[in-house]
DNA sequence: CAGCATCCTTGGGGATACTG
DNA sequence: CAGTATCCCCAAGGATGCTG
């Protein structure tokens, strides 16, 4: 699915072995999804679509195929009229949790210091050479 | 730099606190790059050229400058000739090592549940509704 | 409601060629 | 060597409209 070219894992021992885990896990889209069904549990397609600003439906079902086609979340269909269907984090999709309370934790430790990082750059730190 | 799309951080409630730093470290191939220089130390431009397979010049130029903008890692040109350019990573680049240790585990235990259920919905989970 | 179909746009990357 | 400069392409993503 997507980046075939990023399939550095060809080359066993210049692999990078967190190279797979971004395509499954940091698709676009895929965080701010995984984290609402994390945070706030169940949700139906349109909930998940108004809480997450600015994903049009249609990347919203592709993420969500994506992700369903992982094992990261679950989808259940209710046959009814109007229907319902809704999605809720898998076991697997929770086994994220820590790994993103890593990164969240690493963004409140360091975050600034990237920005100050930016600042510096675009001021004076054009590349000579 | 790129997804402008996915700063969700404009709403603080819903915000993914992940997002942030989705865009800064997990860019397409940012992941060998920051691993190679920490495995393997300070490189040429050349030599990361040789050791990420598949990535391009105009790429590399690209994902490097982005790196150095965000203070990931640091560029030393030596005004010999040939001219020398050499890449490391920096303290705030190595402080990603922690999180790409436990990125590469969740990958280690769970991987092949993906590729699982993979199998599966490609067989049989197509969705019904 | 929860989508699928269709059309269209865009810009990230690829390929190639060329300099200081 | 370490890049820039061009040109080009395609697939991800947006917009819109329609169904079970």
């Amino acid at each position: 699915m997507g980046r075939a070219a990023t399939d550095v894992t060809s080359d066993p021992e210049l692999a990078c072995p967190v190279a797979p885990v971004v395509d499954i896990v940091f698709s676009r889209w895929t965080t701010p999804i995984l984290w609402s069904l994390q945070m706030f549990g169940r949700h139906r397609f349109v909930e998940l679509e108004r809480r997450i600003t600015g994903i049009t439906p249609k990347v919203l079902t592709q993420r969500l195929r994506q992700l369903e086609r992982d094992g990261l979340i679950v989808r259940t269909y209710h046959p009814e009229v109007p229907p319902r269907v809704e999605y809720e984090i898998s076991d697997l999709g929770r086994s994220l949790g820590p790994l993103f309370a890593h990164l969240s934790e690493w963004a409140g430790v360091n975050l600034e210091q990237v920005e100050q990082a930016r600042r510096r750059y675009d001021e004076s730190g054009a590349p000579r050479g």
